[in-house]
DNA sequence: CTGGGGATAGTCGATTTCGACTGTTAGAGT
DNA sequence: ACTCTAACAGTCGAAATCGACTATCCCCAG
């Protein structure tokens, strides 16, 4: 087994899929694609086939089949073994059990948020709450259409999850905005370090 | 310039904190790993090196001396030049302007908390909470301390944040188990694939 | 005054990850 | 019938990332 391998997130997405059924790399790509936007972020084609084979490797899937149709590269079906199905719990009990800092592009942004001068903060706050906004209302109607359609809803708590997060996040937004308006959070020494606001 | 390079989160990090004062990067990395927990997320040796080697052939950061103490190998320091603090001031616009979609691993997941079955969910769900609950609780009480040192409140502004989204989560987390406890939350055919709790 | 442990610094090869490239098939439009 | 585009499917070399290795200095205990 591979020292480092296997630490990527995706192992997780994909053991998971393939617990419901079998299926080629490809189809894994895009069904991943398909479900929720989030478990999209940060997957390339590339990946996939580097992680189904290390997956492979770790015995933790097998192959069932290798299609091929026509004259097209054939397709190689995969699916989750004992072992994996294992893992897969073990990963999940694990991921959900032990909270980690996780270390967001948005969190990052936010410890240096002084660099952008008052003006530009609220600038930057303001559009991101509106477009925050837009997207988790879209979500929620998305959201509420698939239940309507009789879909269990365990199935889709992960994303009742990021709509928690979400509302929770321009609440926040919301408040630092009030406070910088009314005073409650200064910028040290008049706004030196700003970024003279485009 | 490489093409793919300097999309790593790191970046933003480490031109944030050279917009402070000029450093060599091992001592970044300390830096880095004192400041809050969550920047030291997923930092390692190397990659600040490799970095900060990409930062200096970008030409948003400069050398601007070799210090060498005893026989040891020498520190070479780097300060931020103009056009770093401009990409510095576009990414830190451009990540707080733009909510991207993030997934971290307890999002990925609770897409299969299915998969671990009623109770072995519910006792995950449980332990995450309480721990998590714990360490907010420290890193509130670390918070007041070095406010009540007199630190600015703007410098600790991302740890406000990382508080306040706690809670969300574990609200969140509090609501689930209950509804899984009433019966508002449901499994799918009777735990068919649980994982034997343990 | 000697040896061990920890902090200081950095390098480099091996592993992992990515994205550009290749090629096929089905269907839409003309 | 014919071209154009989008979906399908995978491969492979280049780039990015990591962790193990090296080495010095300082302090403290034995």
């Amino acid at each position: 087994m591979p020292k480092r391998a296997l630490e990527n997130p995706l192992v997780l997405a994909i053991l998971g899929l393939l617990l419901e059924r079998p299926m080629h790399p490809y189809d894994v790509l895009t069904e991943l694609r398909g479900r929720s936007a989030h478990q999209a972020a940060a997957i390339t084609r590339g990946s996939v086939y580097d992680i189904v084979a290390a997956l492979a490797g770790a015995g933790w899937i097998h192959e069932t089949a290798r299609l091929r149709q026509g004259n097209r590269p054939e397709r190689t079906v995969y699916a989750l073994t004992a072992s994996g199905r294992e893992e897969l719990i073990r990963r999940l009990d694990d991921q959900i059990r032990n909270p980690r800092r996780d270390f967001t592009p948005f969190l990052g942004a936010v410890a240096y948020l002084g660099a952008l001068g008052r003006a530009g903060a609220v600038d930057a706050l303001t559009e991101r709450a509106r477009r925050l906004r837009e997207r988790t209302t879209d979500d929620e109607r998305r959201l509420a259409e698939v239940l309507g359609q009789g879909l269990e809803r365990l199935f889709m708590i992960e994303a009742e999850f990021a709509i928690h997060q979400a509302h929770a996040e321009l609440a926040w937004i919301d408040a630092v905005l009030e406070e910088i308006r009314t005073g409650g959070l200064t910028w040290p020494h008049a706004d030196e370090t700003n970024g003279d606001d485009r």
